[in-house]
DNA sequence: TCAATCCTTTAACATTTGATAAATAATCAA
DNA sequence: TTGATTATTTATCAAATGTTAAAGGATTGA
């Protein structure tokens, strides 16, 4: 759990006992390349940690998969429109290698909040920071053109060397075949 | 006060001394059409819940004002990627009628969290609702054409009927005249 | 290793959106 | 009210992306 806690350090400092506290929700979880952490219809009740591995959030529009986000190793993952209202989510989480990830049980974590306030502060600011991200990505997804977000997005190299180019097409909202032509067109 | 304290109520329930400590750091602005609440280049330090009336968040990107988002009565404002970091905003908030809100003073309102939990709890729950907002924001942005967004906005008549179609071109990503073009094709 | 499957590229044509310019309509301030 | 400014539409051509189909590469499991 150490690099969890060396995350949760980032935000905040945790005393003892609430590192205990949580600890003791949490629960490390191994699982296959390809399969699915989490699955369609359910209401999110997890927030995972990436301890290794890939993670990405799916879902199908008119039958096509579509990749909403990515996140790598030292990384949070949740499908937060589901988490944060209690509706089913209908997207999945899925690895896209071996991963090993820490499981935060959501439904215990918010209600440590009244009694650990230091808990409570701490996802309020991891929960700020994944706003931010949202917010800068609609930016970037809006008023930048596809090969800008492609060209962008090679400057994260554990993104384009590991994950398969379809997912990276829908991730920047274009079709696969759009992303060969701008891949072709910038060598 | 009470539009804004009926607001938070459809969060959590305060109590009278939140309630009184949370009035404190909130005054009444009043702006006129067309005004800037907030201009580029400040820190964002202000939450603000609209009385009466109609802003946007904006920015220029190479030149051409961008719309990022627009807010009505009875809803919040703020420039999260600012709020959330202490960088400053390249954005700035315009109101398009005009309009009275209340300014939320959040360098206040942080501090206030670790003596009222009540208060950071409220503001938690705010916070995600908006992040649930932007995620759902991006979901629309990226996998629907212009023309099927459009035709989304249309079911909110306060959006089309006051505000100036080149806003809405910009919000929707597009340009003024391929707006135009979506209009005359849908009629 | 080999066959089957999945991934990626290429090509051809269709559609959408952008850029620019010009015309018309609406709004605003003196 | 009127002239100036701003907003919106229309037209034309260019560029970007979508759709479909086909071919070649890479990967994987038996």
């Amino acid at each position: 759990m150490d690099k969890l806690f060396k995350y949760f350090q980032k935000y905040t400092t945790l005393n003892v006992e609430s590192r205990a506290t949580l600890e003791k929700i949490c629960s490390i979880v191994n699982i296959k390349k390809g399969e699915n952490l989490q699955s369609f219809g359910q209401t999110c009740k997890t927030i995972y940690f990436i301890n290794a591995g890939i993670a990405r959030i799916y879902y199908y529009k008119d039958g096509v998969d579509i990749t909403e986000s990515f996140s790598f190793e030292g990384e949070i993952i949740a499908r937060v429109e589901s988490l944060f209202t209690g509706n089913p989510s209908q997207k999945a989480i899925q690895v896209l290698e071996d991963t090993e990830v820490i499981a935060i049980n959501a439904s215990q974590l918010f209600s440590l909040y009244d009694a650990h306030p230091q808990i409570e502060r701490l996802f309020m600011l991891i929960f700020e920071a994944g706003y931010v991200e949202t917010v800068n990505r609609i930016e970037s997804i809006q008023f930048h053109s596809a090969e800008e977000r492609y060209l962008a997005l090679l400057k994260k190299p554990q993104l384009i060397q590991k994950i398969p180019l379809k997912h990276i097409a829908s991730y920047l909202g274009i079709t696969q075949v759009s992303l060969s032509r701008i891949r072709a067109h910038i060598n």
